[in-house]
DNA sequence: GCAAGTTCAATCATCATCATTCATAATCTT
DNA sequence: AAGATTATGAATGATGATGATTGAACTTGC
């Protein structure tokens, strides 16, 4: 086998698990273990894995962690995020959010010609080889886990742009408003709600009633939920009498295949 | 058989598989092993493909093969990659420039303690999840295929952020300075340096002597250029007269473009 | 703390690939 | 058609990659 090749798969494999060890490497790919271990040693240097005793540990995201995400990403997410990209029409200008399920409304973005701006990493790198889809990322601090950017860099461009509609996440929801755990992400929210005509907020069930440390906003400045069929009628009506449209997905789809 | 037909056939093979062993072209071919490794040299020189030990990759718009994760830089450019990251000490503002060889840099700054901007979207995955990394992300509009901010909203971020060193690609120098092939790009570029105490360029052997479209900056905005031991001494010594420190990048082999 | 078992880096002989050279064949010029 | 130019294929020595071996460094279990 050709040399860069090999090393390819090793990477990739190292992706895929996070973490392979030497014996598995010799085995799958048929090389000896001095050869796997020089792939290692070179891989090591530059910096594409980490070596450790007996094999070597992928640096970046694993795969598996990026598979859980998506997995983890419920059935009642998928959903939300299915029925909110339905929302949006050819052309539009949309501000993503961050967040898990924003992700996945961005998912369901492909194919559609339009302007996405977001402050996510992960939804830039997810969309940013799509052809279709004219990318503006609104920069910033990077937060580390989540991968948005934040802070007086965000807010400074979020006032210098506008978009059509706001696709938003929240860590709760009551009558007082929405409530997220950060400052700095609160204070980047604000301006993002600002910066739009529409905000359109996606927020699975058990997000309602749900308090957090920092108060984001009134329920006036939110135009329409998309959330799952969870949400109690209680709730449901709250919300309606606050003025706001409700989109409830449900289980009404094509099945997802297995 | 015709040359030039000989030569498109091995490029449509190699744009088919990706990968071509130099044997099966050989075989595939009918031409001897010589011939087809002249082949091989013309197409790489002339860009279509990248020779490797043992065959060939089709390069084609492969160049979107910017995938952070798995791709494989040439030998010159992870020299110039780790000399420029040992340039870097704990401690430091960074701004890193779009680009492979920068990629290839943010990659060997890993395990620093540092403060890293950014423009490129490949060089912000790889680092959102390093916790000894604080990333800030320069946003703006996300040109295709590179995953980098540019334009009005990249400039004005820039004109707010200051950073001690910047680290910098280009598309070619020459003694007028240096060039690059985008106008967005060009502008973005200029702001970086105005934001930084001192520029250090990376760039492999093959830049110098090349012109592009648009002039970038004259030679005594750059401070200083890491480049590969390929830099004829005509060239060094023209950097170094013009007040540049040199810095050469390891081994020997480097192909002389036609 | 010791012994058995792993894992590792270093070395070496072997093999594959490569750049170079040269003689010959094909092609282009005039 | 003769001479010049270029392409081809085989041969050669140089360089790089591979796999086996060895003793050292490290882990594990007691």
């Amino acid at each position: 086998m050709i040399v860069d090749e090999r090393r390819s798969r090793i990477l990739q494999i190292a992706e895929e698990l996070g973490f392979v060890s030497l014996q598995r490497l010799v085995s799958e790919l048929g090389a000896s273990e001095s050869t796997v271990r020089r792939d290692l040693e070179f891989l090591d240097s530059s910096g594409h894995i980490q070596r450790t005793r007996g094999g070597a540990s992928y640096l970046g995201d694993a795969q598996s962690d990026f598979d859980a995400r998506r997995s983890l990403a419920s059935r009642e997410k998928q959903w939300i995020a299915k029925r909110t990209a339905e929302l949006i029409s050819e052309g539009e200008t949309v501000l993503l959010d961050g967040g898990t399920t924003t992700l996945e409304v961005a998912r369901h973005l492909t194919g559609k010609t339009i302007q996405v701006l977001t402050n996510s990493l992960p939804i830039a790198s997810l969309l940013m080889n799509r052809p279709e889809i004219e990318l503006i990322f609104i920069g910033g601090y990077v937060y580390p886990k989540t991968g948005v950017a934040l802070g007086e860099l965000s807010v400074d461009a979020l006032r210098k742009i506008h978009a059509g509609r706001l696709i938003m996440s929240t860590g709760g929801i009551t009558e007082e408003g929405l409530f997220n755990s950060n400052a700095l992400l609160v204070e980047t929210e604000r301006q993002m709600i600002r910066a739009v005509d529409r905000v359109t907020l996606v927020a699975d069930s058990s997000k309602f009633g749900q308090r957090a440390l920092s108060h984001l906003c009134p329920l006036s400045d939110v135009d329409e939920i998309v959330t799952d069929d969870g949400v109690s009628s209680e709730w449901r009506q709250r919300m309606e009498s606050a003025g706001l449209r409700m989109e409830i997905a449900g289980g009404s789809l094509v099945k997802i295949a297995k």
